[in-house]
DNA sequence: TGCCAGGCCCTCTTTAGGGCCTT
């Protein structure tokens, strides 16, 4: 059992990816045993533009992806750095489809599976204002990890997101720490069915 | 022609619609 979780964050200039929208920074936060081991961030330079509003968002500029190093070099190392680590992210659905479609534009495909802290915390922490990451890290007073939606920091923030998950997990239904493939599991059941299927899995 | 995200979740649901969340 693999427990080391690669969580990542992608920032883009568009919701959806394609030939006008695309990755323009990545962002990798190695986690192991409640650490963070490792740390990858590359701008990506895919010749696309990023509108007013996108730019005001992240802080990345035009300019700044200028002299950025293309896809086929910063995907290509994010991906080697990753390797077959379990991957996790915030709102998994959105970084997914970033990290297959950058991926296959290196003719590249992904093997393992994405944990997703948004699913999870909607699951674990109902209480909470809302499951916007910043909100969480603010509510749970996690370590300031650097400017919001940058995506080493995001990344960051949202490994701690996923620590704390972990921790109150293990103090709710038992002493050892979600692996990745219960946590994929976990966001796919009902909140309510979370200590069935834990110990289904332990049994 | 005109428009343009999409997956997940909840409920006034399931023959659907709207909100959340990411950039």
């Amino acid at each position: 059992m693999s427990r080391r979780i690669a969580v990542i964050d992608f920032e883009t200039n568009g919701a959806s990816p394609g030939r006008d929208c695309r990755a323009t920074e990545i962002g990798v936060a190695l986690l192991e045993d409640g650490r963070i081991v490792g740390r990858y961030q590359s701008l990506i330079n895919a010749g696309v533009w990023i509108p007013p509003m996108i730019e005001r968002l992240t802080g990345i500029s035009n300019v700044m992806l200028r002299d950025a190093p293309p896809p086929a070099v910063a995907m290509a190392e994010a991906a080697r750095f990753v390797g077959d680590t379990p991957l996790a992210a915030h709102n998994a659905s959105f970084d997914r489809k970033f990290w297959d479609y950058e991926l296959a534009q290196l003719g590249l495909a992904r093997k393992q599976d994405f944990a997703c802290t948004l699913l999870l915390s909607r699951r674990v922490l109902p209480q909470a204002p809302d499951h916007k990451l910043g909100t969480l890290a603010r509510w749970l007073s996690l370590p300031d990890t650097g400017r919001a939606h940058r995506a080493l920091a995001d990344a960051e923030m949202a490994a701690q997101l996923l620590c704390h998950l972990q921790g109150e997990l293990s103090r709710r239904y038992g002493a050892r720490l979600a692996d990745h493939s219960q946590l994929c599991g976990m966001q796919k059941v009902s909140a309510a069915k979370i200590s069935q299927y834990l110990q289904a899995q332990a049994g």
